[in-house]
DNA sequence: AGCACGCCGACT
DNA sequence: GTCGGCGTGCTC
């Protein structure tokens, strides 16, 4: 359709089509109409109607229209809101192809940080240089202050004056009002401090980061090191060499969770003399808003964050450090499916900067990666300071088994009661919560369930109540079986760490007692009061989970027993060994810092077990060589690639034909293996059965275009749902 | 994600 | 007889 020149001179251009991406589930971008001089670029942030009413999105693409088309709804305005960068746009588009979900998901939360509304122009007022013929001494001295504009209250208060007289000398045009917008300050990184004093060991790993960074383009370093080796002090002194070669460079440290955040934030703040910006899911949403934009803006420089902090607009992203890359927490599992350690990673290679991932337990798939060399690798060997590593040993509940009704071996008892009489602090550490795992009757062996889920109910004392921690719902324990009726029979069956506080309390009557586990810490300030309780000293012993196992300091701790280290060997998933090894290795180093050498002491049934022998002789390249070797010969992760398909219905009959349908439309495809459908390990959720698939393909296969090949044959039908799970990381 | 349309229970 | 439950489908 195009006209000539000189009969329609004022035609600004050719017609475009803007299509545009919308933080909701749909499948594609939808295109719209630029109206006529929008003038838009990629990126640029739009209002568009989507059915009735308007909806913010994202401008993927600009192409000229041609005719023919069908008709477009026009975009209705461009936002006020900054434009997202391309990198963080290709980072986007590139998430979503990678989890084979629509691109609304991964926009979703890039736009997280805008819900809040743009903060509110606030009324300051300015002398207007107009003199006035009434003058009293007041009005002089709200004048003589007015000199930079400012709020009624401060002038008032700054010139010592009830409002009224601003009221007056404004009505009366001595005072002009101006509207501002506060903007948020962000102070930037005083790069003169130096660093902390590092040993040798620190010194050549923050130098070889030092020139890692300075290359200024995209590589991954693992950096290896025990517990209290100082990693901390290392990627800082990485994060100064980024920031100082550009002065735009931005750093992003993620951190597994939202607990961990604020110890390393102090760190920060203490390093480079200004408060890191903070990013995760308890940031109140005006703050989240500002942060977004000072990240957008490049003015924050440094953000600590959990892993939604990944999906930030960064003008100059130089650095990105994942601390405790191993952490299991990184993977979200439900809604838009990742994992913030790969897809860190990929958004390093996106914006072509560094990554460093840090953990004292390597994942198997970064320790792949670093022996084949794609990763460069920094060991700190040393532990800080003067304590030595903790003395680990087995427990072997066979030969030294628990008294009847109790969890604690009598060696465990005997070690703890020697560390009470030393006056120094214990841990019991039991990666469960509540009371009892399972609650059954002892008249008809009936087991507690949910209603409409196969999922054990846990007992909590504390509440009194039957818990699923698969679904949150929960139920007074009942008086009689539900389903014989029989009083009095319903039996706990296994331990919790309620049930281990209480055993402790018989055992060590005299003792301070604390329980760790998200049931007893309502927030992370309750944690974090715990936690500093802890470790000055307030408690003797201390029965944890895991939110107590991660990263915390303390001082006077010098005995850790772990009740059952095989709980999480049993399930057989991929991942049960190397997680039980990271997890015991965690928190076994919990055990003495300073000057006095801590213990750890590991009950266990299996005590031959290669994990428990590789734990006890601190051995883990033995555990790594064992275990990578079991993964290659399966081919498994990380020597092949897994993805787990799910699919849920409310109806069984409907389920089982579409997953027969799905089955016969798995593409044909060399190098990749799909198993199943088999009932999924929870069988039933909240009302829907489950089937699962999995796939499993050799590293050079394109998984993402055999799993998107094989989603686009079928449509699942009314409520049946499918999820895809890329790198799964849960088997249930 | 919303919001509409559409078929089955407890009410003025 | 309706009001409304949320299941299912659509949005450029």
């Amino acid at each position: 359709m195009s006209s000539s020149p000189d009969i329609e001179v004022d035609t600004p251009g050719e017609a475009r089509i803007a299509r545009v991406l919308i933080p909701i589930p749909l499948p594609e971008a939808f295109d719209y109409a630029e109206p006529v001089g929008m003038g838009l670029a990629v990126g640029d942030q739009v209002a568009a109607p989507l059915g009735p009413r308007l909806v913010r999105g994202v401008v993927a693409e600009l192409r000229p229209a041609h005719g023919g088309n069908r008709p477009l709804k026009p975009v209705a305005e461009r936002l006020d809101d900054p434009p997202l960068p391309p990198k963080t746009l290709e980072f986007i588009l590139w998430a979503a192809r990678y989890a084979i979900d629509p691109p609304g998901q991964p926009l979703a939360m890039a736009l997280r940080g805008l819900r809040a509304p743009k903060p509110r122009p606030e009324r300051r007022f300015i002398a207007s240089g107009t003199t006035l013929e009434r003058m009293t001494p007041a009005r002089a001295r709200v004048l003589a202050a007015a000199t930079e504009p400012l709020s009624r209250a401060d002038l008032a208060r700054a010139a010592g004056v009830s409002s009224g007289v601003i009221k007056a000398l404004f009505g009366d045009g001595a005072l002009r009002e101006v509207w501002i917008t506060p903007r948020t300050q962000w102070p930037a990184p005083n790069l003169d401090r130096p660093g902390a004093d590092l040993n040798p060991s620190q010194a050549a790993a923050a130098e070889a980061l030092g020139a890692l960074v300075g290359e200024d383009r995209f590589a991954v370093a693992l950096l290896d090191g025990v517990t209290g080796s100082g990693k901390t002090e290392v990627y800082m002194e990485a994060a100064a060499r980024a920031l100082t070669l550009d002065p735009k460079a931005q750093v992003l440290v993620l951190l597994p969770e939202i607990a961990l955040t604020q110890a390393v934030i102090d760190r920060f703040a203490m390093r480079f003399g200004a408060a890191p910006a903070e990013w995760h899911s308890a940031v109140a949403p005006p703050r989240r808003r500002e942060t977004w934009e000072g990240v957008a803006s490049g003015e924050a420089r440094i953000v600590v964050g959990a892993r939604s902090a990944l999906f930030l607009p960064f003008a100059r992203l130089a650095l990105v450090v994942v601390d405790e890359e191993h952490d299991g927490s990184y993977k979200q599992e439900d809604g838009f499916i990742y994992h913030a350690r790969d897809l860190a990673v990929a958004r390093a290679k996106i914006e072509d900067c560094a990554v460093i991932l840090a953990s004292a337990t390597p994942s198997l798939e970064t320790l792949f990666n670093a022996q084949a060399g794609r990763y460069q690798w920094l060991r700190l060997a040393d532990r800080h300071g003067a304590a030595g590593m903790p003395h680990i040993s087995l427990i072997d509940l066979r030969a030294a088994p628990p008294a009847p009704g109790g969890w604690l071996s009598p060696i465990l008892v005997e070690a703890v009661s020697e560390t009470l009489a030393r006056g120094e602090q214990s841990l019991l550490f039991l990666n469960r919560r509540g009371y009892a795992p399972l609650v059954l009757c002892r008249a008809c062996g009936e087991r507690m369930r949910a209603p409409d889920s196969d999922s054990w109910l846990v007992e909590h004392r504390y509440t009194g109540r039957l818990v699923c921690h698969l679904t949150g719902f929960s139920m007074a324990k009942p008086e009689l079986c539900p389903h014989c009726e029989a009083k009095d029979s319903l039996v706990s069956i296994g331990p919790g760490v309620e049930r281990v506080e209480e055993e402790a309390r018989r055992l060590f009557p005299g003792a301070r007692l604390a329980v760790f586990s998200s049931d007893t810490v309502a927030s992370a300030a309750d944690a974090r009061a715990l936690i500093d309780a802890m470790a000055a000293g307030e408690f003797d012993i201390m029965v944890a989970t895991q939110a107590a196992a991660k990263g915390h300091n303390f001082p006077g701790l010098t005995l850790v027993g772990v009740v059952d280290a095989d709980l999480g060997l049993r399930g057989g998933d991929l991942r049960a060994a190397e997680r039980t090894y990271q997890l015991l290795t965690q928190v076994s180093g919990r055990a003495g810092r300073r000057d006095q050498p801590g213990r750890a002491l590991i009950q266990t049934w299996a005590p031959d077990h290669p994990v428990m022998q590789a734990i006890a002789a601190g051995d883990r390249d033995a555990f790594v060589a064992v275990e990578m070797s079991e993964r290659q010969l399966a081919g498994l992760p990380p020597y092949g690639r897994l993805a787990a398909v799910v699919v849920s219905g409310p109806d069984l009959a409907t389920l089982e034909t579409f997953v027969q349908a799905l089955a016969a439309a798995a593409p044909n495809a060399t190098g990749v293996s799909v198993y199943g459908p088999a009932d999924a390990p929870l069988g039933l959720v909240r009302g829907r059965r489950r089937k699962r698939f999995l796939v499993r393909a050799d590293r050079t296969v394109d998984l993402q275009g055999f799993l998107g090949a094989w989603r686009a044959r079928v449509k699942p039908p009314g409520a049946i749902r499918m999820t895809i799970d890329v790198d799964p990381y849960s088997f249930l």
